[in-house]
DNA sequence: ATGGTTTTCGATAACGTTTAAGCTAATTTA
DNA sequence: TAAATTAGCTTAAACGTTATCGAAAACCAT
């Protein structure tokens, strides 16, 4: 491959006939040089562009200024408004961001990893993939001396510092809506053990019931993963075997749109027959037409202290400081209704 | 800060008593080397988990494997579909992807396409904001050999190779199926010059009233820009000074979020009222209750063409292959009504 | 003038790779 | 059997930076 044709510190170097060290210096500010060598230097490495190599950089500082960032899909709203944040706040902070995306899958997220290993991010933003698998690469990581914060999802063997909402409460909240507006029969769907968020979110769901004394009916607790296309099955199949809820209790932003197409798909209306809750976004209305009850989640919020606290860890000279943020939620109710339509 | 504690090269050497050069060859299958040293390398790399240092590679071969995406919005389901099929696509010919979120805004995609240039990604696959804006920053990455594809969108002033819809012919057959339904009061919302894919559908907009018959009426021509909250102000503004269509042609996907709420916030339903028609992604049913009109524009499939396409120009010897690519669609609709919901 | 400090720059090595060229010993060729 | 080739490794330079040390020049005080 033909090398690019760069600017680089050599070539300024030559043309102001001083060594690469002088120019390097010059646009530090260090106070080697000479204010007069340091305008000259800036001027002209100013007039040809010069943007400095970070490859080269990063090889010798051990230093990226790259934040690396795993989110587990791009369709859920809440990683893309806090993706928003993060870049946002990252960049004022001088920091880049890199965004992998997961999929919920295991390999992949060992994939991005080891990709942001390799590019020697300084620090990484992470929502693990549900379930259990092979530690060794946050080890490895941790070994690498590459700062983790987790946010929204947390993981248990790990104390990473994180920026989360309280979810055992805001599920809390969320049930006993749902039980406000005289529903009974409410079903829990998604993952309620492995992943963190799912098992908080269940106690929760729990806590709610029986405050309302309501008893736990086991059918109405639906085990499903986070995808969208097996909460649909899961919440088919339920409502074909003749289970009537009157509300849905779910546990990711996926879920939920498995769910409410089950629902319309076997004929009932959303909110009129059943109720449906997630865990979302600030943007309520951004989404035509989705008519749940959602736990604001503040994804902004969540992303910026996500990046605060990392940063803080990274450029901490020893102790690390190991945090963790509960970021406050709100309780909103959308404001159309929903139904299979009969023709246009 | 603190070197990584990483597996490199020379300490591979080290332990085996040979040189760097040997270790690198033996792992390249360089015939220099002998079967046996082979073998033993490998091994040893193998238990020691071994990973090559991307930056110092890059630094000498000017080549990465790593490839740009640059996108507008992650709340466009297109782009996320089309995100994956780029991923894994990417993947499959032995490239990273690094994606990038300019928001629509100049400023951010400059800096975007900075920042992977100073990555020293091999090639980028584009949709750039909309309007015009000072050229340097793509003369700079033509100059530095970086291989560009657009996908979706194309940029007017460069014949960078290109994998899109017909987005005239996808528009005309989008506002035809409006004419069909009977409805002649027929907006369209959303730039209609500027950026390439506005200005085609335009076209298809005005092909399908004149195939029909329908003279145009200026006062449904509404001009706005590709975001969410201006598309509803523009809409719902419309809304308020009388103009009463029955069928809304959306540029976008934010322009459609935006202009349905306004249509639901005046009181009207869709489609019994007015029918929303868009361009979108294959996974119609993915979002509860959109009730539109949808072009599909195969994500999927756009992303991996537009891979090869570019790894096949980032891989060709000389020249370059300069193609635009077209991607067939076809027209859905989703099954369900809307309208604003009286109480829970 | 002397000695000491400060300012300003250069020389050199290093980061972790790759690669062209060089060297030695073993093997092949005539 | 001497010359030529080849196999298998090492040397050294390079990519674009930064960091450390050293040296010359300038400044200052006595």
């Amino acid at each position: 491959m033909a090398p690019r044709n760069k600017v680089t510190l050599k070539k300024i170097a030559e043309l102001l006939k001083v060594t690469p060290a002088t120019v390097s210096k010059a646009l530090h500010d260090s106070s080697d040089i000479s204010d007069a060598m340091r305008k000259k230097v800036k001027k002209t490495a100013d007039k040809l562009g010069y943007r400095p190599n970070i490859l080269a950089r990063t090889l010798i500082q051990h230093r990226s200024f790259l934040l690396g960032v795993i989110i587990p899909d791009l369709r859920i709203s809440f990683f893309s408004e806090s993706s928003r944040g993060i870049y946002e706040r990252a960049r004022k902070r001088n920091y880049e961001t890199i965004l992998m995306v997961h999929d919920e899958k295991h390999e992949i997220e060992k994939e991005n990893l080891e990709f942001l290993s390799d590019l020697h991010v300084d620090g990484i933003l992470l929502n693990p993939a549900p379930g259990k698998f092979n530690y060794d690469v946050y080890d490895k990581l941790v070994e690498e001396g590459i700062q983790i914060v987790c946010y929204d999802r947390k993981l248990d063997d790990y104390n990473f510092p994180s920026v989360t909402i309280d979810d055992r409460k805001a599920s809390y909240i969320l049930t006993c809506e749902m039980l406000r507006l005289r529903r009974r029969k409410i079903l829990f769907l998604g993952p309620n053990k492995g992943i963190s968020v799912a098992r908080e979110r269940y106690l929760g769901y729990l806590d709610a019931l029986s405050a309302y004394k309501v008893a736990l009916n086991p059918d109405y607790v639906i085990p499903s993963d986070l995808s969208q296309t097996h909460s649909y099955e899961k919440m088919k199949s339920a409502l074909d075997r003749g289970i009537e809820p009157d509300a849905v209790v779910c546990v990711g932003a996926l879920v939920a749109y498995g769910a409410g197409n089950a629902i319309l798909d076997s004929g009932l209306s959303i909110p009129d027959d059943i109720i449906l809750g997630e865990f979302g976004d600030n943007d309520i209305n951004s989404r035509l037409g989705v008519p749940f009850l959602t736990i604001n989640q503040n994804p902004y919020k969540i992303g910026q202290a996500a990046v605060d606290l990392l940063v803080q860890n990274i450029e901490a000279k020893e102790k690390v400081v190991s945090e963790h943020i509960i970021i406050e939620t709100k309780l909103l109710r959308r404001e159309y209704g929903i139904r299979r339509h009969r023709s246009v």
